[in-house]
DNA sequence: GCATCTTTCGACGAGTCATCGAAACACGTC
DNA sequence: GACGTGTTTCGATGACTCGTCGAAAGATGC
């Protein structure tokens, strides 16, 4: 068979077939989550191009070349590593087919994209890049991202008709959502340029989403005053998952 | 002498110094110009770590090594290209000491911040994550953004404490702030993730500019009606230079 | 005992950034 | 003219990437 395909990842068996490792070391469960762990927890670290794939293989005990039985590449294993992330579109939908008020359809919205963002190992900007070298590689990617887009503007579009929010271009209002969301997002993972000012600035993914969906919505609203009670619909409904 | 520390540029003379290029081809005008405006434009189509060396040695006729004669490193190039790229904390301190009100001021400091990250032939994150890596090689960048982050900082508490922003945690508000322009100013030079939304969205880095400026004060206002104002005034004191 | 399958290894190729000594030229002095 | 000096470029090389390939090492089935 072509192993690069990807071995079944099915067994659970203590496994023992196969070339032992130089190291002795026996896999600690199935190779391939070893693998998918110990970068998730590198990329995270030190960034997707300053992590190399022989610190990933050392992490586990494999040999470099290894690695490249269970991933084909080191972008398969950032793709591997985004997996089943289409939480943020699922909100849009649910609430869509709910006739949300626009205010609490965007905040819970953005809500979700941030925290699913934040607790993701990757930082988005890490695999836009990657997605922008390889686009039919990352097609899928990149066709979710054009979905919430496309379902962030229509809720735009909404709220401006409906006279929630200001009236404008709903195209720049959801291009400055996405960059405040992904904004926070990348601040949130890498508190780098200046040191100094870290310690409390952002405690965890949800502070996160909730300075990026409440900026995002309050610059939005006509009557900023009603900011509170979207924030408040949409945990509301988030929460009833 | 030490080569690598660069020579001297001043001269302006036919240049017929040195040994000549293997592709026959004189310098147009000062090499090390040359090599940066190459580089600028690499940089800003590619991004920076998809350019290689010998892209650039190769469009100014140049063998690679070559390049390493008039710059230490491919980081020495990056840096050399964000050069003095200051006007943001000028307007900062120009606006304090004028005592401007703090949603102009917020403003003006925001816009002209998108505006020269815009202009520039870097994305703000590649500079980042070049001086996530060496940060005292990057030291006056980092400090430079420390010093933005605090001033911007000190506008928003006067703000809040002036009743015209929202009262609240004047670091996180800065942060969203600063996010914001990062972030616009990323999907300006950027419109990647999904090709389809672009062409007209965002004309010009003055557009993505006031997007920022306005979306981010606007968020702060505890009276949106006077974001008008407040884009007005900034705009009447930028134009003053 | 022997073929088969799975997993790992080691060697290798192409590419990157960066270094080093030598080469090629213009220009000064003799 | 020949000869040293300074400037700029080259070519070879090293250490490091990612990725490929064939072979090796073990368990399993006949």
């Amino acid at each position: 068979m072509t192993p690069s395909a990807g071995p079944d990842t099915t067994t659970d068996r203590p496994r023992t077939v196969g070339r032992p490792r130089r190291t002795g070391a026996a896999p600690a469960g199935d190779p391939r989550q070893e693998i998918l762990d110990a970068a998730a927890r590198l990329f995270a670290d030190r960034g997707y191009v300053a992590t190399t794939m022989s610190e990933i293989a050392r992490t586990v005990g494999l040999g470099q070349s290894s690695v490249y039985y269970w991933f084909r590449s080191k972008e398969d294993l950032l793709r591997a590593l985004t997996g089943a992330n289409r939480e943020s579109l699922e909100v849009a939908h649910r609430l869509a087919a709910a006739a949300t008020p626009p205010p609490e359809h965007l905040y819970a919205v953005l809500y979700a994209d941030v925290l699913q963002m934040c607790r993701g190992a990757l930082d988005f900007y890490d695999l836009e890049r990657a997605a922008h070298a390889q686009p039919e590689f990352f097609a899928e990617i990149l066709a979710d991202y054009g979905r919430l887009r496309a379902e962030i503007e229509a809720v735009v579009e909404a709220g401006m008709r409906s006279g929630d929010f200001v009236p404008g271009d709903a195209r720049t209002a959801t291009l400055a959502c996405l960059a405040q969301t992904e904004g926070i997002q990348h601040r949130f993972r890498s508190p780098t340029p200046d040191a100094a000012e870290r310690g409390a600035a952002l405690g965890g993914p949800a502070d996160a989403a909730r300075l990026a969906a409440g900026t995002a919505v309050r610059a939005l609203l006509v009557d900023p005053a009603r900011a509170a009670d979207a924030e408040r619909g949409a945990m509301a409904v988030l929460d009833e998952t």
